[in-house]
DNA sequence: TTGCCCGTGTGACAAATGTTACTGTGGCTG
DNA sequence: CAGCCACAGTAACATTTGTCACACGGGCAA
């Protein structure tokens, strides 16, 4: 069995074993460096992308460019705009950049449509992607729509931590500022006083969460 | 053929015969009289719903009831969450209020899945509601996220005026400020700054769009 | 070492929005 | 008609967030 089916299947232990032979058949495997920008606001798609290793992150862009998170992608996943945009010729609404390194399989979108009537592994695994993701989208719609600045930085590091794994987080105040559509200032001012409660320590280009 | 099949094929024409003779020997005619709200955040979903008159507005609740509106529905649509959600158990994130009094189908859940692999039109629709109600959503997170509020309510305006098909808006500025998540008197405040642009000419209960 | 850049901390101020309080007005109902 | 209520307008103030200005320190390169 080749290295490649290896970690499909790894990544994608819900696909039959014919899908997958499908997917390795007509699929090109491709690997992005980190801070590529894989796809952008305003392009056409013409693949749908299944993440096999690293990380991607997707955003909406402003009219200034502006970024806005939306939400990360990470093995085992694809993006579920591109799911959705495939049936028609549809440009993309989103930008998705690469946060680590990532290596990907590329699929037509001609075949998608073939696949979600004939392996129902897929159909199930498209499904549940426009379902976790729509549900994604709404939590951040509520955190826009219903909360402060204060609030939102702390889901924000929450939801970092959790899809790095680890309690510490690598990012500059500039960097977090970016994503919650704020000024770095706001952010340095709102995580002083996050560790005036106790909730973080401050080092230079780190948050350690003590949550 | 029956008055039913007569409003279904109105309001859903792309739909097959055969297609429309399932649903009708399977699913329910309901109506749904203004102000009713007919799914909750939290409930489970049993059933999709498809409108045939009427119209009805989806919104996200925060945690203090506050709402949130999402989008508004129409005849010849269909609620994507309960699409979404009808695989699994799900229960809905999302709560649902008739404007206009309501007259649609319901349809178990259980056919759904297989609609989707023996009809090609159940399939075409279901994909093009997940499309276009992400974008929509999309469109939303832009608005909060980038948009100041003077803005949001012209969005918001002239949302309401296409949805309804006319310039007059008949809600009251407390109905809107629900709806933005703000409070009454921002909205008065906005509205008459919009009317000193020649933008709106406000009445009791209405507001005339001039845009 | 010196100088420089980046990341951070912070004060002062501006602007937008939320809040409180009060006024007026039109229409409905007893 | 009198009283009430929902809706709208508005002033004054509080709070949050964005912006500007500047200071400090670590680490890197010339």
């Amino acid at each position: 069995m080749s290295e490649e089916i290896i970690s499909l299947k790894n990544a994608f232990p819900n696909f039959s074993n014919e899908l997958i032979e499908e997917i390795v058949a007509n699929s090109s495997f491709q690997s992005f460096k980190a801070g590529e920008v894989i796809m952008r606001t305003g392009q056409y798609i013409k693949s749908t992308i299944l993440i096999l290793k690293g990380q991607l992150k997707i955003y909406r862009e402003g009219e200034d460019g502006e970024e806005f998170l939306m939400y990360y992608l990470q093995a085992g996943q694809a993006c579920a705009i591109s799911l959705i945009c495939s049936t028609k010729n549809q440009t993309s609404q989103i930008t998705a950049k690469v946060v680590e390194d990532v290596e990907a399989v590329s699929i037509p979108i001609a075949l998608m449509d073939k696949w979600m009537m004939n392996h129902r592994s897929w159909y199930e695994f498209v499904i549940y992607t426009y379902r976790t993701r729509f549900e994604e989208v709404l939590e951040v719609v509520d955190n826009i729509a219903f909360r402060a600045m204060d609030e939102r930085l702390e889901f924000y590091l929450k939801r970092h931590a959790k899809a790095c794994g680890c309690k510490e987080i690598n990012l500059s105040h500039q960097e977090i500022a970016l994503e919650l559509n704020t000024s770095r200032e706001v952010v340095s001012r709102l995580l002083k006083k996050m560790e005036q409660r106790g909730l973080v320590n401050l080092h230079r280009n780190q948050i350690e969460l003590l949550m």
